[in-house]
RNA sequence: UGGGGCGUCGGCAAGCGGUAAGCCAUCAGGUUUUGGUCCUGACAUUCGGGGGUUCGAAUCCUCCCGCCCCAG
């Protein structure tokens, strides 16, 4: 049994590997190059292959940026274009590091993977090993993990389950290892500078201006295109009113920003596709807890689920669901049961 | 050009003789493996302009300028 460690380069995942190493697992590391050849291809893998040669751990960097164009950037561009909200991060999981970054690992003879996240798998009874909310809530990274196909989490080890985000660099120190990129993988690693409006404009061809209504139509403002704002969005209107205005909608159709204040966000619930199934609904609790957004607390809700769509009916105020943007579903007590991608709100 | 009203930060808007609230917008930080949300901080030595009254005015008087409404 070989499990193959998934490695960035920051430090969580550095720390998986440490960690795994102690366990007495037997362990290949590797790393994919999700970004265009560059300098930091061979800063990085360099880096990587000394901190793995001190664990005496075998070390793989694969190029898989191609793969990552097609998978993750591609239709980060093409949904903001169509007017949702992308969540690129979502989709990297199942496509790449769980998916293409994995089959290459496969064919280099491992049997499983692991990661840096910060989740936990475990055996819920009569669901069997399920994916669970990480113990550190305040990191915990489960609401991106939606995604992946069950068959897939029970060959993943997540050796940060019970880690506390702050000791990390304590304990990769006692091992003797630094992490090649100190910083924090944060905001969307393909983006320079956290700019994704000047990404996306580079890339071309994003739809102009067009007006600012309110939900009654008058209009208030204009807007420089409806993939610069997304829905709840409240900074950047340029809109004053007398109190704080937010994005309730798109209308892509007539290129209209619909907002209003904030006691018009709530909605009652939506409808996700490219589902994700971890059990059968037909097993699900009769209520479950809804997450449409990274962070925001689960909200109580029912669900139906019918030709490969969930149908959503939030029972308390929910914010705004986002098309583009994940829905996980979890059990009272963390556990992922699905995941999908939000399509419509429900008015 | 007869009558009436108004002019305070980029947008609203308090103040009505005692030495410029607040909200929105904006900017800068913080939080954050998506976009957002959220939190903190900054933001009119000055009240359309001139003159006057007063110990002291955005607040009173006066003239001018600019808007708005009603009558022509």
């Amino acid at each position: 049994m070989t499990v193959a460690v998934a490695v960035s380069g920051g430090m969580d995942s550095l720390l998986a590997l440490a960690l795994l190493k102690e366990q007495g697992h037997d362990l290949m590391a590797v790393h994919g190059h999700f970004l265009p050849p560059g300098p930091d291809w061979e800063r990085v893998a360099a880096g990587l292959d000394s901190a793995c040669a001190v664990l005496n751990v075998p070390f793989h960097a694969l190029d898989l940026y191609r793969a990552f164009e097609d998978r993750v950037i591609a239709p980060f561009v093409d949904g903001y274009r169509a007017g949702a909200t992308p969540n690129p991060c979502a989709l990297c999981n199942p496509r790449m590091k769980f998916g293409v970054l994995f089959d290459a690992a496969r064919e280099l003879g491992a049997d499983g993977i692991a990661t840096g996240h910060y989740v936990r798998m475990e055996d819920r009874g009569e669901f069997g090993r399920m994916l669970v909310r990480g113990a550190d809530r305040s990191k915990d990274q489960s609401y991106f993990l939606s995604l992946v196909p069950p068959e897939i989490l029970r060959q993943s080890y997540f050796p940060l389950a019970g880690i506390c985000k702050r000791d990390v660099l304590d304990i990769l120190k006692r091992h003797g290892l630094t992490p090649p990129l100190p910083k924090e993988s944060q905001e969307i690693c393909f983006v320079p500078d956290d700019d994704y409006q000047a990404f996306l404009l580079a890339r071309g061809s994003m739809p102009g201006k067009g007006p600012i209504t309110l939900a009654d139509g008058t209009v208030v403002g204009d807007h420089e295109g409806l993939w610069r704002h997304t829905q709840g969005q409240r900074r950047g209107l340029g809109v004053a009113w007398k109190e704080p205005l937010y994005v309730l909608d798109k209308d892509v159709a007539s290129n209209t920003l619909i907002v209003g204040p904030k006691d018009e966000l709530d909605l009652p619930g939506c409808v996700a596709g490219q589902v994700n199934l971890m059990v059968d609904p037909g097993s699900w609790p009769e209520v479950v807890m809804i997450q449409t957004r990274y962070r925001q607390q689960a909200g109580p809700g029912r669900v139906e689920y019918s030709e490969g769509k969930l149908l959503f009916r939030f029972l308390e105020p929910h914010g705004r669901p986002t098309p583009g943007q994940v829905v996980a579903v979890y059990t009272e007590d963390g556990a992922v049961l699905g995941g999908g991608i939000i399509e419509m709100p429900l008015g």
